[in-house]
DNA sequence: GAAATTAGCGAAAGCGTTGGAAAAATGCAA
DNA sequence: TTGCATTTTTCCAACGCTTTCGCTAATTTC
């Protein structure tokens, strides 16, 4: 009842061979004859023998298995880079464990922890928004263990990373804004922890300043998460400044839901009397009327791109001595909810 | 410079002792002077020694790892489960690895292959739409490799499952609709292979049975995936009939969010016009207007419940005979898309 | 026909860890 | 000091696999 997976030496026994035959047998090895090797895959097909990937990892020290640690895997974002990530990888036989960090520099630890007790092969990192010091990173360097940082950037710790270029896509979001005519842009910036957020805030200023349309404090509102509830306060206290914002740029396109909907229900016409643009094209965005204007963020390469770089790193043990900083290329989406 | 990490037998080595004793003294062993498990754990901390899992797995036999299979991740839905079940294996200190089947097939096939190479300690498998043969799903059985199902069922294949009960879900949302007033009640029904989607319809048809409303099968419109793209032209088919449906039933939120776009497109109001329901409560859903009445399930529990079983089944070896099959609770949210 | 080469296979070590059995070291009473 | 019990440590096997080395027997070469 019990079935016990066949192995290799139960193979030998039952063939009256020597364990080391079967092995080279199932490897294709050159000494060993055509007949032996026959009889060899057959029992082996016949008992469904399976290789222990374990005893195999053991003795190759290499587990085939590459850890991915994202702040949360429920947004639409991250399972995407994980899309690409997953697709990259396959063809090599390698295998990812996925770890969410839920924002928390205390369980990004921890997970980093365990992974490397796993043995991975190598890391994909986005770091939390709470990280700020960088102790567990800087430990798997030490230890030589391949990794990649993505999307979110760890200033001071030299290593391969691969990002989008932000300030870039905010920019032409805030610029398009400028040149439909809106004369009051507000931000909803994201938290100032990272490094993608403070590029945006970055980006608008820039922006602003470029078309010498002074700053105004007031239009900039800062929030923590990246669901519509966090778009809804904010909103508010944008509509309620003595001279509201003509246009809002916010953080991503939850934030921007959240705020359509205050918008909305104050009876204020987008984008007639408000323009919005979001950032992260979620496939939702289409579907609000008006559509969200966005940031269209190539996540999928993100991941693919971070995986490459992770796959090169791990089969050239790691010694290539040159660090790779990538930044790919963000599209503004013009839709209904923008001039 | 290229570090290795250090094993118990470097310790051992270091210290002059045995490399049992070492273990011992890591593991707390009884039998272990003081002096020798105080020097132990010292230099352990030094050499930031760290237990080498793969070999511990090969003697236990056991990978502290479980292999969860989903269509697909990207999904609000399916990362929530996957976070009821992360939060439920993180204590008993088990990973997860991903898989994705795009709902196909043959990768799921090959998926279970990979995992079971891996050596998994068990399975968390929602099957895709195309999986008709569940040989792959007997090949585990036979291997005494416990599995639990969820949310999908393969009929037929006697396991551990854990289910939303949707036919009592979907009947509620047909019925209210029904209560409301509506008269000619629309369903666009998901691919029939899935077990979600018959019950879906099969509630539907039921419930205006209950109410004497006649079955038309025009009202019936089938789509084949969950995105709003998949909601556009059904709609539009229902849009373009002789006497239009005064409401309309979707298989989930993202097809119901296709649908609106398309009635609001045609200058129909909702729900004065049409009512709408949907299903999954995606977190989206209350920021459309008007925002969309849906049926929440409890995929969080869901994940939770099916992992605590298959948890259940590798701590107890696998040999409780009774089977498990239970079924939670869903529940209607009545918002502004129906009167 | 002897020597050299080669094909085919087995024995054994090793990957890092645990745990039962045996051995060594220690403590204590006689 | 001896004997015995107890504590502490070492030895060894095991997990499943690969691979080096060495051996035998067959084949080739001169």
């Amino acid at each position: 009842m019990k079935k016990k997976r066949a192995t290799i030496t139960d193979i030998a026994e039952e063939l009256g061979v020597s364990p080391s035959t079967v092995s080279r047998a199932l490897n294709d090895h050159p000494a060993i004859s055509k007949k032996t090797k026959k009889a060899v895959l057959k029992l082996a097909r016949q008992r469904n023998y399976q290789p222990n990937l374990l005893a195999l990892n053991l003795l190759k020290k290499r587990t085939n298995t590459i850890g991915v640690i994202v702040p949360e895997i429920t947004s639409h974002f991250f399972s995407s880079v994980i899309n690409g990530i997953q697709d990259l990888v396959k063809p090599f036989g390698v295998n990812m464990i996925i770890g969410q960090s839920n924002e928390s520099y205390e369980e990004e630890k921890s997970i980093v922890q365990t992974f490397a007790s796993i043995r991975v092969d190598g890391f994909l990192i986005s770091p939390s928004s709470e990280t700020k010091k960088y102790d567990h990173l800087e430990s798997l360097i030490q230890n030589n263990i391949p990794l990649v940082i993505f999307d979110r950037d760890c200033e001071g710790i030299d290593i391969d990373k691969v990002f989008v270029d932000e300030y870039n896509g905010a920019f032409q979001a805030v610029e398009y804004l400028i040149q439909s005519g809106c004369k009051r842009i507000a931000h909803i910036a994201g938290s100032q922890t990272l490094s993608t957020a403070r590029h945006r805030l970055r980006a608008y200023k820039d922006a602003l300043e470029k078309h010498s349309i002074p700053f105004n404090a007031d239009y900039v509102v800062q929030t923590d998460g990246f669901s519509p509830e966090y778009g809804i306060e904010p909103t508010r206290r944008l509509l309620s400044l003595q001279t509201p914002p003509d246009a809002i740029f916010t953080i991503n396109d939850g934030v921007a839901i959240g705020a359509m909907y205050v918008i909305k229900d104050a009876g204020i016409k987008i984008p007639e009397e408000i323009s919005i643009i979001g950032f992260d094209d979620d496939p939702h965005s289409t579907y609000f009327k008006p559509s969200l204007s966005t940031v269209w963020q190539p996540t999928y390469e993100m991941g693919m791109l971070a995986a490459r770089i992770l796959m090169k790193r791990i089969n050239t043990n790691n010694d290539l001595s040159k660090i790779r900083v990538e930044s790919l290329f963000p599209e503004l989406i013009v839709r209904g909810s923008s001039m």
